[in-house]
DNA sequence: TCAGAATGGTTACATATAGTAACCTGATAT
DNA sequence: ATATCAGGTTACTATATGTAACCATTCTGA
């Protein structure tokens, strides 16, 4: 006998799942975050984010890119100087980003 | 010279970080979202996950169990029978999953 | 003027995480 | 007796992440 109970079948990453994948890759949010006051250089973004390698951070920023989430622009050759900004929809991930943080820290999250 | 821009250098991972590897490993957030209206067993819910293993699904509850995100009870051997519960520390995180969730069906996110 | 540091990456390699499918013991249902 | 369900486990493959060294070019200071 089925009672009342909604029974929720995802076939497949359902919208939370989907969202995650989007927003918590490794390093992306921490990417994200650290674009909200304005651009920010390749090795700047390095120096911020101990921890990840440029590898990393370089994978990262190029998903995002292509998520249309930040831009690359370069804003000189020679000396060559790129920096990553948010889009407007990267800029949306902020407020997502700001819960997780709130409620990371109230509940003192370690790894 | 430095100017008023604050530099912020993250030493390892931040709260964001550290959030989001929480609840932001493949099929995480799911799991605990499926878990909000009460008890679920093990089989139900890998009926209701279709695309995630059953191993994903095992792992990934018991690493929310060493978390204290949920909790494991047999509710009887003999026929064996075990639910999964949210514990407070799990509950506190579906609050997080609705804004990712709200956010990832308003910008219709897809893979 | 020559060494050293910074720019924005790339490369090769190693480990860790995730995914697939088959299998297992025991119980009930046909 | 056979099939299906319970709650997993196992062996194996594929993808993701991590580490460190390297590169070409340009600027910086002694």
């Amino acid at each position: 006998m089925n009672t009342k109970q909604e029974i929720q079948i995802c076939s497949g990453p359902c919208s939370i799942e989907r969202g995650m994948r989007m927003i918590g890759s490794k390093w992306t949010g921490s990417i994200l975050f650290h674009l909200k006051d304005g651009p920010v250089r390749f090795n700047e973004l390095t120096r911020q984010l101990g921890g990840a390698s440029k590898k990393m951070i370089d994978q990262r920023l190029k998903e995002l890119e292509k998520n249309d989430m930040i831009t690359r622009t370069v804003i000189s050759d020679r000396p060559i100087a790129v920096q990553y900004d948010l889009t407007d929809f990267g800029r949306s991930a902020l407020g997502v980003l700001k819960i997780v943080k709130n409620w990371s820290e109230k509940h003192d999250i370690q790894l």
